[in-house]
Parts: C-alpha cells; sequence; structure tokens
DNA sequence: TATTGTTATACTCTATAACTATA
DNA sequence: TATAGTTATAGAGTATAACAATA
C-alpha cells in the first residue's frame, strides 16, 4: 500500500501566500519522475546550450560514436525513437557535419552511420561536460544515492515497459 | 569464389543481432529519468485511458480539490505549468463539467477554481485507480525502494532546479 | 505600472499511416 | 511480402510575446 505521506515539501511557495496543498501527489513516483525529468531536461539544456545540443542528440551521438557503422533503426531502437523521428533529427546532426550516412553494403535499404572527426571531436567535448552534469546530481545525492537512483529508475522502466514497451510500430 | 561483401551467408543474427553499445548512457541519472518517465507516463496513459485523463489532467484536478477556490495562476504555479498553458487545459476540464471558473471576489481578474459533483466524483475514482498504479511499481521494487525513489527523485528535482527553475516568466 | 487570464505562435518529442526502394 | 528510410501529419507539453481588463 502506497503511503500519500513520504516525502517533504515542496518548493513552490512564494513570498507571500499560503503554501498549496498538493495532497497526494509529492508522494508519487509518476509526479516525481515528471518533475525531476523536467528539471534535469533544463538543467543539461542549460549547460549544453553553448554546443547547440539537446539530450536526445547526445543520445544519438553515442550510440553512433559507441557503434560505429550502426543502421538508423538499430539506433533508434536502442534509444527508444521510432525510426520516423530519428529522420529529422539525423537530419540536422548531418547537415551540421556531425554524422555521416552511408548506403550499408550489405543491405542497400540501410543507412550505415558514422560520427564525422568533427562530430568525434564535438562528441569528447560533450563527454566531459557530460560528466560534470552527473557530477553536479552526485554531489547532492552521494555517489550511493546516485547508484541506486539509476537502479530504481531501471527497474520503474522494466516494470512500466513490461505490459507496453516502447515497441516501434 | 570471390565475396567482396563482408559477410557472406550469416548476415542476419536471428533475433539478436549482436546487442548495441550504449555507452555511459545506461548509468547516467538523466538518461534513466528520460526512460523511466516516458514508460511510467506510458503505463499510466493506458490505465487511465477509460478515463480520458491525462497525467497533467490529474494534477490539476488533484490541486483544485485539494485547494478549492485557488486562482489559476496559483495552481500553475504549483505544478510548474505556466499559466498561459493552463488555460486550454481548464477549458477541456470545464468544457467535460470536471472543473467550474469564477470570478474571484478579492480580485476581480482572477478566476476561482473548484471541481463539480461530477469532477469531484470522478476524481474519487481517479484517486483509487492511481492508487493501484503506485501499487503496481512498488510491487517491484518494495515499499522501502519506492520510497527511497521518490526521496531521490525530489532530491534531484531540487538540485537541477536551484539554478534554473520552472519559473513563470 | 503591474498582474490575471487570454490569444497566438513556435519548437521538441512522440505517434501513426503511407510511400519508395530495396530485399 | 516484408523491411529501411522517408514523408506527412497530428497531438501533448513547453516557451515567449503581446493584449484587455483589472488592480
Amino acid at each position: 500500500m502506497p503511503r500519500p505521506e513520504t516525502v517533504p515539501d515542496e518548493p513552490e511557495t512564494d513570498e507571500g501566500e499560503r503554501p498549496v496543498d498538493l495532497g497526494q501527489l509529492p508522494g508519487l513516483v509518476g509526479y516525481r519522475l515528471r518533475r525531476a525529468q523536467l528539471a534535469a531536461f533544463r538543467n543539461f539544456s542549460r549547460r549544453f546550450e553553448p554546443f547547440g545540443i539537446r539530450p536526445t542528440q547526445l543520445g544519438v551521438l553515442t550510440i553512433v560514436a559507441r557503434n560505429p557503422g550502426l543502421t538508423q533503426s538499430r539506433v533508434g531502437a536502442a534509444l527508444g525513437i521510432k525510426r520516423a523521428n530519428l529522420v529529422p533529427l539525423l537530419n540536422e546532426l548531418e547537415e551540421r557535419g556531425l554524422v555521416a550516412r552511408e548506403r550499408a553494403s550489405f543491405d542497400r535499404r540501410s543507412h550505415a552511420l558514422h560520427l564525422t572527426e568533427a562530430g568525434e571531436a564535438l562528441f569528447r567535448d560533450l563527454l566531459a561536460r557530460e560528466a560534470e552534469h552527473e557530477a553536479e546530481i552526485t554531489a547532492l545525492i552521494g555517489e550511493t544515492g546516485r547508484r541506486r537512483l539509476v537502479e530504481l529508475l531501471a527497474k520503474v522502466e522494466q516494470a512500466c515497459g513490461d505490459a507496453a514497451g516502447p515497441e516501434d510500430e
């Protein structure tokens, strides 16, 4: 039985007015997930603004960097991005000269992806900056907390995904 | 027999085609947050489909239910929703006869919000269903894990929000 | 002048269907 | 026929700017 009350309070109590009663929300995993994800996303965007890179793009760059020659479909499957939605994403990365598409030798329908030299260079910088971002979080919840969080999130994803995963089509 | 191609005969490695290397992603809080949040959102949507209620809408209903008479701006602030984006949300809830807008007596610019009787009734059902949803998660990570998760997420939100919170305008 | 609700608009991510060219 | 990439489109959520009524 989930307890409605688990976590202290909410921030949104500006200068004056009485605090708002959030009911069961502060104790719900789903609500906390939404708020935390949004906050982390904003933090990420701010930190990577100079690079013009959004979280999703860094995900794509990572997969391509670690798996050169992978096809679009498989990159999408690895990240839970439908192949239709990957197209404009790759278009931008390609136009910026970070990723290259190449007809696959083994199947002329497929595109084999790899990073350009510029892409490799940028990716290295991004990794460093990403580590800083992660360290910022660790600073507040500790390395133990961070690991536990990652572990719990993976389980939640699995639990929710079992019945209806991010299957492609 | 010259086979210039990379690999001749066993291209389809069955179901498995070698696993993709995700690099640092699986260990990153941000990445895990995104995947877990998406999975939880899908799970929520499936469970609440019969009610035609999305997570954001349940958030609004909760705040209005627990704080009758609250203004739109304050509801938005409590949930991290900008007041411009709250308008269409409330329009739908009002058209469905769940929420009512009323000119505030203390400030004729403001709208005081409250649930209709139908809104109250629906909200009670939603709460029950929400508890089931939460119990489903608890079943996998345990009550201790669930509490710890909620606690960690609140801290992450705070950590990321300190520098750039969801301030309105 | 400042604030509340509103309108209008744009951008990101997600989702589905249908097309093409290969297989 | 089935699949990979593509196109087109739609929806939800978020973001900013500006306007009318009110303070």
